[in-house]
Order: C-alpha cells, then structure tokens, then sequence
DNA sequence: TATGAATGAGTCTTCATTCAT
DNA sequence: CATGAATGAAGACTCATTCAT
C-alpha cells in the first residue's frame, strides 16, 4: 500500500536525523534509517539522491538562518552604534543565538558536531573564516570612527572569539536548559563579555 | 629478519595517528594502518585488542597530561592567591595549554576532535562536566574567603566557560602559530579575560 | 499535457539508442533512457515489454533490412552470371554494405557490437552461419554450372569469408568516412576480393 | 580450514573464466564466481583487487603473447623478402595466429568478444590501430625498395585489412576445428590472400 | 495513459576481527 | 611472533520491473 510522497520524506528525514543524531554522519546506516523510517531501502533513493543528500536536507533549515544572519548582519550598520553600548550588541547577538538554538536544536548539533564526512564536515570551519574576516572588518571601522580605541587585535583572537560563539552555540544545543537558566546565562554571558571587550579595546 | 617488538608498536602507532588525523576514527582503516607500518594486518592483533585500544594508546600521553594537570590543579591552593591578581592564575593557565598543544598537538586534535566513534567520543564532554565541577568548588571556596565577591554565577555559565577552554585548544591545535602570534594571542586574552572574570565576580 | 502516442515511443526509442550505444545492452539503465527521454519510468512499461523490447525495436529497421537482402539474395540467379565478372558481384554486395551504413550506422553498431546480453546476442554468429550456408549452396550451384572451377572450399573458410563481412561493417560503422575515402576503399577491396575469389576458385 | 595460497587463486582464475566467456566482464557476478571457486566472496578480495584486475589477470597471458608478436615483428626485416614470395609471410602469420588460438583460446575470446565494461574494453581497437600503423609503415617500405608497386592504398582499406586479422582470431576461438580442417583453412587463406596482396599491390 | 511509489534482489567492495599454521 | 587465509556482516547504491491510483 502506497503512502504520500510527503509522508515518506518526512518520516525518512526524520528517522535519518535521528540517526545522524547517534552515530554521525558517517557511522549512521542507511539500513538502519530506511527500517525505522518503515520504507525499503531502495524506495529512500527515490526520495533522495544520496545519503549526503539526506544529511543536507536535515540541516537545510538552519543553514538558510545562518546564511541570512550573515546577510543581514552585513547590511545593518552595527559601526553607527557607539561602542560603549556594545553591551547591546553582544545581548542582541546571543538572544539570536538563544533563538536560533530554540528552533534548530537537533539540527545545529547535527550540522556542528556531527558532520563529519559529509559534504559539510568543512561548514564550522568555514563559517567561522567567515565570521573572522566580518570581525576583522568591524573593528577595523570602528577604528575609523574612534581613533582612540585599540584596533590591533591579532586576527587569531578574533578567530578565536569567533570560534567561541560557535562553542557558546554547541553548548547551548548539548543541554536543556530552562528559560530562567537562559536568561541567567545570557546576562552572565553580557557582563562577562563586555567588560572583555572594552577592556581590550581600550574603549 | 623480525623487527624489535618495540619498533612494530611504534610504527603502527604513528600511522594509526596519521590515519586517524587523516580521516577520523570511525573512517581509519585498520588495513590502511598495517599497510603503512609495514605490519601484518593480523599481526596488528598481537600488540593491540583492537581498534579502540589504538586509539586510547595513541591519545594516552595527552590523557596522562590532562589527567595530571587536573590532579595539580586540585592540590595546589589556587584559593590562597589573591583574586584581583586572577590575571597570574588565566595566564598561567593559558601558558599551560599552550605548552601542550605543543607537545601534543596532534594527539590533541584527535581526541577534541576525531575521536567520534570510538570508546573516547565523550571525553570531551566529560573533561568539561568535570572542568565544570572544579571551577564551581573554585568560586565557592573564594566565595568563602572573599565574601564581598559574587559568587552566585550559574553552573551553565561556569560550563560554557569550561568548555571555552577546549575550544580555544582545539583553535591552537588546528592553527600553526608563530611564537609571535602566540605571544600576542595569549597577551590578548589575559587582558579579555581578565577583565571579564573581574567584572563579573565584582571583583 | 499530455504527448501524442506517438512521440513517447520515438522519444523512448531514440533515448535507448543513444543509451545502448554508449554503454552497451547490458550497461544501459532504463532509468536513464527514461529520464532522458522525459517519460515516466514505469510509462515506458505501457509502450514496451521490457528492455530486450526496446532494443530489438530499436534495431528492427535494420533487422528488417538484413532479413529483406538475404530473401532477395535467395531468389536472384546470381549463378547466370558469368564467374569471371564475379567483380561486378562483389562490387554490388559491397556498395549495399556501404548503403546500409550511410541508413543504419547506430542501429548495426548496436546489434554487431553492443547487443551482449540482451536477447539479440546471438544475432550476428546466427546471421554468420546462413551466410556462410548460402555461400556454400551458391559455390555448388557454381560448380554445377561451372565443372572447371574449384568448388571445394572448406566449410570454415566459407564461414570465414563470411564473418569477414561483417567485420567490414563493423568498421564502416565505427568510423566517419568521407565519400572519397568510402570511394578509395570500395574499389580497392574489389580488386582485391576479386583476385582472391578468382584465384581461389581457380576460374 | 586453510587451502594454499596458490590454489585459491587457481579456482578463482578458472571459474572467473568460466563466468566472464559466459555472461562477459559486464554481466559476470562476483558472487557467483565466489560460488563456483568455493571461497568466500570477500575472501576473493584478498587476492585481488577488484573485478578489473582478474579480468586482467585472466588474459595476461594472451596478452603478453600478442605484445611479444608486435616487438618481434617490429624487429625483424620482412622488407629484405621479396614481395613476390608474400606467400610465405602469409603463411607465417596465419600459423602463428593458429598456434596462438590452440594456446589461448579461451583468453582470446574474453579479450576479444566479451570485455565490454572492463579496462580492456579498448583492447581490440587499440591493437588494430597499431597494426595499422605498423601495415602502412610496412607498405612504405616496400615501395622505397620496391618503386614499381602499388603503395598508394587508403588507411581505411588498411584498417580494415587489420581488423580482418582479428575477426579471423575471432572466429578461430569461436569453433572447434580438427587439424584437419584447420590446415585447409590455412591453405585456402593463403591462396586467396596472396593474390588479392599480389593484386592490388600491382606486384 | 500516466505517475510515482514500491519492491527485492542485485551490484561491487570494505569492514574489523579471528583462525590455523 | 608472524602470516595470510578466512569470515560474515555491513557499506552505499542500482537494477529492471510491478503495483496502485
């Protein structure tokens, strides 16, 4: 007896999430996900092209975020603001993340934790290059703006700081934390990093 | 002409670490490793049980280290240091990992970041849950010296910080720094860290 | 919309054309041809019986042209006709060789060097064997007509002669040639079959 | 319960064979060649290294033959034999194929008729166009030291008189012929090729 | 007629590990 | 110790074909 085409995908990307989720991509079987999807093996290659094709599907939704995050992170003009308000900043850019988090738990671990031999084993890396050369960009205008501060940060800090929020993110899809334990962290989180950051840029 | 029983350990070891560097536990071949140190493949099975028990050979020294830093850093009486002077206990801190990325970069990079799939895939988490529990008996017990500090930080916080640490390795470990970038690097986030700790332990 | 009839089945028949030439009987998938062809895999099931089906419709014209000349072959008196202008018979079976590959080049390309596998495999070594028995009744009807002329000829190397031929369109089929090379080639293999022929045959 | 080495090989060798002369490289099982060779099938991979190269290893003998031929020929002086006595060049080639069939029968067929799929596949193509080459090198000289004869024959007749030599081999490998009938073939051969050479070569 | 879902056996190849010598 | 043979399950994926709608 034949299923919807919409049920099967689902039930196959939801099984091979759960999968993925256990083994990571490599170790993940598609046996496995085809019999607790309740669908024959070979059927699944009618849905999906392949088992990386499966894995990209997963995490699809939260790297459309992630790429528009980055858009839209470029066109607003976060130098305008002044830096000793960064204070907001760093609350807007964690309660992103927080968001982020609420929405793409599985598939942020997934996509940072678990992708190792898929086409996207290199996405972490390569977002966190991408982050770097924003970071690196961001204080150089505000160097522009106000002279006084310290603009000569070694780009391995930044890179450093980059991969950082990556961590914060990791963790934060590792636990489940209650919203008061949220709202703990993200102040904690503020106070702790704006005081970093002013302190290092002599602001 | 038989080779000394020492040197077939110590070939298969260094390719094992250069195939698992390669390709990640789970994707290591263990006919690839023979292959390459010029050993049976079935002769593998007289030194080693399997391949789990290469790979925790492998990783050992660092494991040694990490466990022995963990040990000191229990007895020692970090307490007794005043805490404005926390930028001695950070940069001691952080010249202790970068003296063992230097020692064991790679096998860092294996065991923070390849290990999926084998017996040591959570020792990540673990080192960090138990990093976690230190540092909370650490602010308790400065809490109880200093009591105008604030010591009421959440333990989540406390574990994002853990694992900021091992983030930060695995950012050395995956990077080659000049001595100098390392000197800046590390300069850079004493004065961050610092700063952040100070402030949000009222400090 | 759906398409005529008509042009599924052309549509089909040209796709598996290009298919089995270029991976063989054997190699083609039907999945390919049907995507190729822009039909519905299982449609192809409404309008052939299977693979095996296809091909032979595929090389049906062909086939039919084959079938159509050895008939014809059987019913012409080419005995009447002077042995000494065997010329002028080698030079008509080569020209309609040549005709035959300027109609169906992919077809017999296909059926004398990709059908292994599929139900036609045999084809040419059966199409060899009536050759070469038609050959052999016409060397005796030659003989009758003409006493003075060797009509011993071993059966294999009838067989022979007659393989010789389709390896001759084999190789037309398998290269481009210009009509003056086609031209060149015609005339010099008359003069030489000619001879042989002649010589062979002691006439 | 162990078997020696060599004789694994042997059983996978012969019923590799058996399964390639009867459903070609393409449609040959490794399954049923494991079957056959009663070894296990992953066993087989112990000896080799995939399909391809026991379908070379099959044929490598033929192969070397074939290679030997092409560097003996080249080598020796066939020019310094008068032209008119062709006859025996003939006869040695044919004897030389003839001998060639009775050892490599089976490799012979593989090689030529059924290694579609495999490295090989080009084999045949490859060899004829060689022989090519080596035919019109060969013609070439003949007119420096022969001015009187014909050399002005096309590539293509060239071609296909070297493909001849091939579906000659072709059809030796596909027919059991006593002594007998074989020595008729060669004589017949040689008569009729003879005079077509002697013919259109004007000599 | 047409579609897409479904099938089930099949493809070659690799895996870590064990056994017998 | 060392070897090479052996194992049996598993890997991802493709096949031609059929079924249900």
């Amino acid at each position: 007896m034949q299923k919807l085409k919409k049920d099967i995908r689902r039930q196959v990307i939801i099984q091979a999430k759960n999968e993925f989720t256990a083994k990571g991509f490599k170790g993940a079987s598609m046996r496995t996900i085809a019999k607790n999807a309740k669908v024959g093996l070979s059927n699944i290659y009618n849905y999906f092209k392949n088992k990386d094709e499966i894995f990209k599907e997963v995490v699809s939704p939260v790297l459309a975020a992630l790429e528009k995050r980055m858009e839209d992170h470029n066109n607003k003009q976060y130098i305008t603001t002044d830096v000793f308000t960064s204070e907001q900043y760093l609350s807007e850019m964690i309660n992103y993340f927080v968001d982020l988090v609420k929405h793409y738990k599985t598939e942020l671990k997934l996509l940072l934790l678990q992708s190792h031999g898929s086409e996207l084993e290199n996405f972490k890396k390569e977002y966190i290059d991408r982050s770097t050369e924003i970071g690196i960009e961001y204080i150089k205008r505000m160097k522009e703006k106000y002279p006084e501060i310290n603009g000569e940060l070694s780009k391995f800090f930044i890179h450093t700081m980059s991969s950082w929020w990556i961590s914060i993110i990791s963790e934060l899809v590792s636990h489940d934390l209650s919203d008061k334990e949220m709202e703990s962290f993200v102040s904690e989180f503020i106070i702790f990093g704006t005081a970093g950051w002013k302190k290092i840029m002599n602001a």
